[in-house]
DNA sequence: ATATTTGTTCTACAAAAGAGAGCAAAAGAA
DNA sequence: TTCTTTTGCTCTCTTTTGTAGAACAAATAT
């Protein structure tokens, strides 16, 4: 893929990282994807994006200990880095700009 | 694909084709990509797109008769369908509600 | 005729999307 | 302690998208 495009699912995931800020990690990045969303995805999918992700300088990730729940072990929890918020600005922007132009989008306020 | 969700390339060739109106066909939405996004793709790459948002039934296309400038042969024009605007539609809510939720994502005005 | 310009189609391959089995660790139950 | 349940990640595989460029077609200009 050319450079440093994000695909859709990737750009998506991204946004829920940033979303959940401190707390985003595999299993709840799922279930936030479905609630905000509505779309399913596997775990596996979920992580090979994250990884994706981490890969290209969009996310880090660092481990948590493990808390006091009922089989609470630890977490890989992920957050933005300053690359990953400017490539999701720049998607934002070439979006705007481009249903500005299209006719019957009913585009109202951000 | 988890059914009609549209690939990132996919959604801003769409978008373009919706730009354009009347006169969206292969190389011109090939131009007018690179203007509106400053993103240069190889003819086969935006043919092979449109041909699939076509399988989709998220654009239609016909053929014209050939004008009388230099060359100017017959051109595959392509429009966005009803279901191509409710797509775009739809991924357009789920960003601008995620982005909503991005702290510092410089939220304006669309 | 044949060269040039404008266009599309065909063929390949790389990258992203997606699913799910399998493995690991912690906590509770016995 | 040992077994079960819950939470969570990693590994492997397949399908869809993304990307490029060569090949081919038709019209105009010389």
């Amino acid at each position: 893929m050319k450079g440093d495009v994000l695909g859709e699912f990737e750009e998506i995931i991204l946004l829920i990282v940033g979303v959940l800020g401190q707390d985003a990690y595999g299993l709840g990045i799922r279930d936030e994807l479905e609630k905000q969303t509505g779309r399913s995805a596997a775990i596996g999918a979920v992580h090979a994006t994250l990884n994706r992700l981490q890969e290209k300088g969009y996310v880090e990730s660092g481990m948590t200990e493990g808390t006091q729940e009922r089989g609470g072990r630890r977490k890989r929890v992920f957050q933005m880095t300053g690359l990953g918020k400017k490539a999701l600005i720049e998607s934002k922007d070439v979006r705007v700009n481009l249903w500005s132009q299209v006719p019957d989008l009913n585009i109202g306020k951000v």
